[in-house]
DNA sequence: AGTAAAAGGTTTTTT
DNA sequence: ACCTTTTACT
């Protein structure tokens, strides 16, 4: 599923640009690479042959999007590589690699060795700390919620712009606020190294600051080759990076395709791409065409979508992908009701093309956004059909399980206000007072001070720490648990991060029934952590693995006992990239989901909602289905039946020539576009004649 | 004073 | 489904 091992073509010899790709060495190297055109398959190759040629694996760095394809290439290269040592390259995404290097180098940056690291909700949570710690929600009306904040801070920080244009540019209704706003985050970005927390954008800023300071030239000595995939993208921050990271003698070799540049939100920028040849002199370019993937009639329809003018220009490269597989079905165009038959025709197709002998395995249905496949999850539950989804909400992110991390993160790093303000608010009777209370006895964010020290012996620095009456039972069995945790200096006498968990859970079994009204299905969560908990022998390096890579589908964190060695995957757009199946499924793509509404009036937005249709496109390797329902749920929150209908996605209409219509009777008797009559009259003049009548 | 329960508002995508 | 604010209760 995950690479193109099985397709015939693409296992053969490797085609004259591929092999050219491999073998350049003399400058840096762009390959420019189109969907399916082989570029896992080349880098692994280059890898390989560096390796081979005698290059210290150790001396390769290889950075991916995810971790997951860096772990696979890395696969790829030891079966491939005649060298033992070939696992040994260094692979990761951005974010895992900063992370290793800043425990190896961060002293020099003035960071302790036992940071932790903070994912986007727990940034998003210390925003919402500060701004009801300086007061902000009841000084000003409608000061923007934390939510709001984390993503202003992450526009201007990945994005490296000035908090005035930001706001005026993405976040117009909170220019009132600029100056509180520059507050919170003084505050946050000091909590932050009082706390030795990093976020996300803190682990790419702290190794670029490092490629800055004068461990440059040990650094830029670091590697031989840097060789990174998707590099489209790719943020400033990260460019920088690179570039910090190239030594007078390290070779470069970036891969990206600006047609499917889909994470600008993130400030990706394919200027990257652009400038690559003016930022690293001598670098040539290199382009992959032919495509190894789909049929030429999906090839077809997804070039006339991508051809397409936004705000009249193209904004990417002309590429017109080719295929030597020039027969296949045509693209099938469903129009139906609502999300019910959707999800109705969608499980007849993907048991019909079992049945023809297609695995589940080899079918995918994708989707803009998480909460898109919610209709279609009830339709294969009932019908038995095993599914594993990627993206969408993540386990680590439901509040049970960020209570339970937060006393692991206590017990990893006692300065973590943080995760402390979690533990403390749920505990029963403490409201923000008590908290604040206890936060003092404990010494919690006082230098040189060890509050869980203090928590387990129930003494602060002034005196016994004062614990409400109704969090007694609760206390009192944390107390014990955690004393049991704390490794005390004796590395050998502490629980693994396993037994932590189990040794914790009675005290989460009390939060949980005290704090959710489904406490039962939460604790099985946590057993599921437990188990996860148990492939890890250090509680620092588990919790700094489930930030840097969380467990993305289901299946990874509980193993769903229903699954059988079949099943089918889910997956939003962006979490398919790189991926392919032979039949694919978009659902909803109707106008204001493909384009997202949010990202209409806005031409750079539209433009990566464009690309994002390529990418769900060019994931089919014989067979592609797009559906849309008519009819739509006016907000995804509300239970009431309130609703609208909608139209097929704007950017289907140009190139509907290459699409087949297909129908599943769902709309036989309706056709919506036309206006229902009575009698020789529509009807809103019918029923407007009969109330005329009732006072004329 | 301080906490707990209830009501009100939300906009996607992810390292 | 979750986060914030408002209101009710001790």
């Amino acid at each position: 599923m995950f690479d193109s091992t099985d397709n015939p073509l693409a296992a053969s010899a490797l085609n004259p640009a591929q092999q050219a790709a491999v073998d350049h060495h003399t400058s840096p190297l762009l390959i420019v690479a189109g969907a399916g055109t082989g570029k896992t398959k080349t880098l692994v190759a280059r890898v390989v042959r560096l390796i081979d040629e005698g290059v210290d694996p150790n001396r390769v760095l290889l950075l991916t999007f995810t971790r997951r394809s860096a772990s696979e290439m890395i696969q790829r290269v030891r079966a491939n590589s005649s060298s033992r040592a070939a696992g040994q390259v260094w692979g990761g995404t951005f974010h895992s690699i900063a992370n290793r290097l800043l425990r190896q180098f961060g002293a020099a940056a003035g960071l302790p060795a036992n940071f932790t690291v903070l994912d986007a909700s727990d940034a998003t949570d210390l925003f919402a700390m500060v701004r009801t710690e300086e007061g902000f929600g009841e000084r000003s009306k409608r000061f923007p919620r934390a939510n709001t904040i984390a993503s202003i801070y992450g526009h201007m920080v990945s994005g490296q712009a000035r908090l005035d244009e930001v706001l005026e540019k993405d976040f117009p209704w909170c220019a009132d606020h600029a100056d509180d706003l520059k507050k919170v985050f003084t505050t946050y970005t000091a909590r932050k190294r009082e706390n030795a927390v990093l976020d996300y954008d803190d682990l790419l800023l702290f190794w670029r600051g490092l490629t800055k300071s004068s461990l440059q030239g040990a650094l830029g000595d670091l590697f031989d080759h840097i060789l990174i995939d998707e590099y489209q993208d790719t943020n400033p921050i990260q460019a920088d990076i690179v570039e910090g990271m190239c030594g007078p003698t390290t070779q470069l070799c970036a891969v990206g395709d600006d047609a499917q540049a889909i994470y600008g939100f993130r400030s990706a920028t394919v200027a990257n791409m652009w400038n690559f040849t003016d930022r690293f002199p001598g670098a040539i370019t290199i382009t992959l065409e032919q495509n190894y993937r789909s049929t030429m009639p999906i090839l077809r329809a997804a070039n006339a979508v991508l051809r397409q003018p936004i705000g009249g220009e193209t904004p990417h490269f002309a590429k017109e992908l080719w295929s030597s597989t020039p027969l296949g079905p045509m693209p099938r165009l469903l129009t139906c009701h609502d999300e019910t038959a959707q999800s109705a025709w969608v499980a007849d197709q993907i048991l019909d093309s079992r049945e023809r002998g297609i695995d589940l395995r080899e079918q995918a249905v994708l989707f803009r956004a998480g909460h898109h496949s919610n209709g279609l999850e009830l339709e294969l539950t009932r019908r038995d059909i095993p599914f594993v989804k990627y993206g969408g909400l993540k386990h680590l992110e439901a509040a049970h399980v960020k209570d339970l991390l937060a006393l692991l993160r206590i017990l990893d790093n006692p300065a973590d206000q943080l995760a402390w303000h979690r533990v403390l608010s749920g505990l029963e009777g403490v409201g923000p007072a008590t908290e604040r209370r206890l936060g003092a006895e404990l010494g919690i964010g006082q230098p040189d001070i060890d509050p869980v020290r203090n928590f387990i012996a129930g003494r602060g620095a002034d005196g016994t720490v004062r614990v409400p009456t109704a969090a007694k039972p609760q206390v009192d069995e944390l107390r014990a648990a955690m004393a049991d945790c704390v490794a005390d200096g004796n590395e050998s006498a502490a629980l693994s991060p396993a037994a932590q968990i189990n040794r914790l859970r009675p005290f989460c079994e009390m939060l949980l029934a005290n704090k959710y009204d489904n406490p039962a299905a939460r604790l099985a969560d946590l057993d599921s952590l437990a188990n996860t908990a148990e492939q890890y022998r250090s509680r620092s390096r588990m919790l700094v693995e489930l930030t840097l890579d969380p467990p993305g589908v289901t299946g990874d964190w509980a193993g769903p006992p229903h699954l059988d060695d079949d099943w089918l995957t889910l997956s939003t757009i962006h979490s398919a990239k790189g991926l392919e199946w032979r039949h694919v499924y978009l659902l909803h793509a109707a106008d204001g989901n493909i384009p997202s509404d949010m990202a209409i009036g806005d031409h750079d937005g539209m433009a990566e909602e464009l690309r994002l249709l390529y990418v769900a496109m060019t994931r089919a390797k014989e067979e592609l289905s797009i559906s849309f329902p008519l009819r739509y749920h006016v907000n995804r929150f509300g239970s009431d039946d309130r609703h609208v209908y909608a139209q097929m996605s704007r950017f289907i209409e140009p190139a509907l020539e290459h699409f087949e219509p297909v129908s599943d009777g769902s709309m036989a008797e309706i056709d919506l576009r036309q206006p229902a009559g009575v009698g020789q009259q529509n009807v809103a003049d019918h029923v407007d004649d009969m109330l005329a009548t009732l006072w004329t």
